[in-house]
DNA sequence: CGGTTACATGTAACCGGTTACGAAGGGAGG
DNA sequence: CCTCCCTTCGTAACCGGTTACATGTAACCG
């Protein structure tokens, strides 16, 4: 039945509790023979440990949780990948709290960093709100983050990629092309999450700009809620400019999508009107072509699982940080302006 | 501290465990005052119910598990939405096996359907081998399954697509704009997992063609791995057959995409000289226009979470079927073929 | 041959909740 | 004033594992 306990196992193959657990854990020493009569009667009763018992009496949940947002964003789905090929060898279950909401988020912060809740807890890409960071930092639990830029979390070992570098990244490479007026599409700076990417990436892109005497005008830079067609408005009003730019880097892949529908409606050609460079690397920019900056999304999800495992066998030294270089792809809507090198 | 149990709150609140394990459900009567103390008590302890504990004296897992395959496919994730949704306002925790091998899949089925592993079980484009398939209709525990076309497991509730009428859906289209030379590209009817979604497209498709009148040449059916670059490969052969197809099928949006890539190659205009049509509508099908039959993917998660929290309630009567219509989108890869309607 | 050692196994307490059952206290009715 | 009942609460057993410690046995020693 599905009701054995080690105690009717104990009890069938003429043993003691002690020495069921035993073989079931191959821990200490258990004589061959009695280990292969234990064996048989587990299966016989078709035996399986409850895992309740064991976590209790154990005192761990041998649970990982992990946080996450917009589980269906391709970005976050390849993370996940990368933390289950860790897991999945460990003992660890991984449990799954998605977040699409900040009041979702709230809860899952508040609840789950606790040591009767969980061994350890995976927050990726849900920058925490300040009443989270004593909680989070407190220790109770093991907590790695990634893909979260905040200074107040830096006691806590994470992963991050470098938005700015990468945001230099694009720049340069319309640059080099020989692009001078080069807008920027991206999310509002401010938004109900926190999320510092597109503000970093800004950061970046603006800063290549300027080292290189490249001056950034203010109507050429354009912000808007997340998402496609938002991004596609914005396009549309930079290059219906008395002088539109020769050049679009969007934040987010997703923008550049809707930068690219916005210059297909106009009967804009891409790259020969316009070149449009992109961020993250999900698989339709791969489609469709797109120039962008690669982020290592599995490599993250891995090595924060990893970090995690180590963090929960025994607290490190000091909270250690991955930082996951960021990467150009160059593919076929970036080209050299019409007018030639300025 | 992280350590107070119970028994501390009882002690330091001048109460029993009994009451506080009330007031913690807010199960049985408990006196206001004494509610209020309780309460206070617990929140200046700190105190977190363990999990491990309640699970263990309940009998119950509190845990759904999900076995997933590829869970970075747009669909899954698509579909996990849709678990998500029903499951984070529940009392269950949302527990990932993500199956990106046979291995995988195989130990995860036979692991997991135990009554004191979980309290359920959802198993998500997992096609079973047939040596899982008794201990999951045991009913040692609830499963519902999802995507999965196996007539072994009608024994069990289940939410499906009609792959067939999809198929029948794509053809028809083609037919109504006055194609007659229509290709298939699609998977290797065999596969090591025993998916079974490309033949029933396959057969939909088909069976369509059939009911009209017009015949299906074997050398317009072109079959391999999954996959954009071998789907790329395929439509590159059909492309250069003597009388090529003047539109295609293709049995998912990833191997359309490989079929626009290779269309696009060969300078061939899409719809002008040839027209396709994908399956799935994943999001990059939107992004690239594609003519596709959408599936319903979050409320197919939805469906079968529902379908499961019933399950876990009470057994009900029979196994319920959930099947969900597929429907055409048309975008802008399909039109009729340029010598007009035939 | 008594004693030490190593190996194999058993006993029972413990993990931290839930809950059946029973008891105490207070108010109402006779 | 005594019963009876209802509300509120406490006691203790139980869920099914793990493990510290005790016990038993056989081999080996001088």
């Amino acid at each position: 039945m599905s009701t054995a306990t080690i105690r009717d196992v104990a009890r069938a193959a003429g043993v003691s509790v002690a020495t069921v657990s035993r073989v079931l854990n191959e821990s200490g020493v258990v004589n061959e023979r009695t280990r292969g009569r234990v064996l048989e009667t587990m299966s016989a009763l078709s035996f399986t440990p409850s895992n309740a018992a064991r976590r209790l009496s154990l005192g761990r949940t041998l649970t990982v949780s992990v946080v996450v947002s917009f589980l269906t964003r391709p970005q976050a789905a390849e993370r996940l990948r990368g933390v289950d090929a860790v897991l999945s060898d460990s003992e660890f279950d991984l449990v799954i709290y998605n977040v699409e909401s900040p009041d979702k988020r709230d809860k899952y912060l508040r609840e789950l960093p606790h040591a009767k809740r969980t061994d350890g807890l995976l927050v990726i890409s849900v920058p925490p709100a300040p009443e989270h960071i004593p909680l989070l930092a407190s220790g109770a639990v093991p907590v790695v983050v990634i893909d979260v830029h905040s200074p107040a979390l830096n006691v806590l070992p994470r992963v991050v990629g470098d938005d700015v570098v990468g945001g230099g990244l694009a720049a340069n490479h319309l640059l080099d092309l020989g692009h001078r007026r080069i807008a920027f599409v991206g999310d509002e700076f401010d938004n109900p999450y926190g999320f510092t990417s597109g503000r970093d990436r800004f950061e970046g892109f603006e800063r290549a700009l300027a080292e290189r005497g490249v001056p950034l005008h203010r109507e050429l830079v354009a912000l808007g809620a997340h998402g496609r067609y938002e991004a596609r408005e914005l396009a549309h009003r930079l290059l219906t400019e008395p002088e539109p730019p020769t050049a679009i880097f969007a934040a987010s892949d997703t923008q550049a999508l809707g930068v690219l529908s916005a210059a297909r409606e106009m009967s804009l050609d891409v790259p020969g009107d316009v070149s449009v460079v992109g961020y993250d690397d999900i698989e339709a920019a791969d489609y469709v072509g797109l120039t962008t900056v690669r982020q290592q999304l599995f490599e993250s999800g891995r090595a924060g699982a990893e970090l995690l495992l180590n963090e929960i066998e025994g607290p490190s030294a000091g909270p250690s940080c991955v930082e996951l270089a960021p990467s150009i792809v160059v593919r076929a809507t970036s080209a050299p302006p019409k007018g030639g090198r300025a």
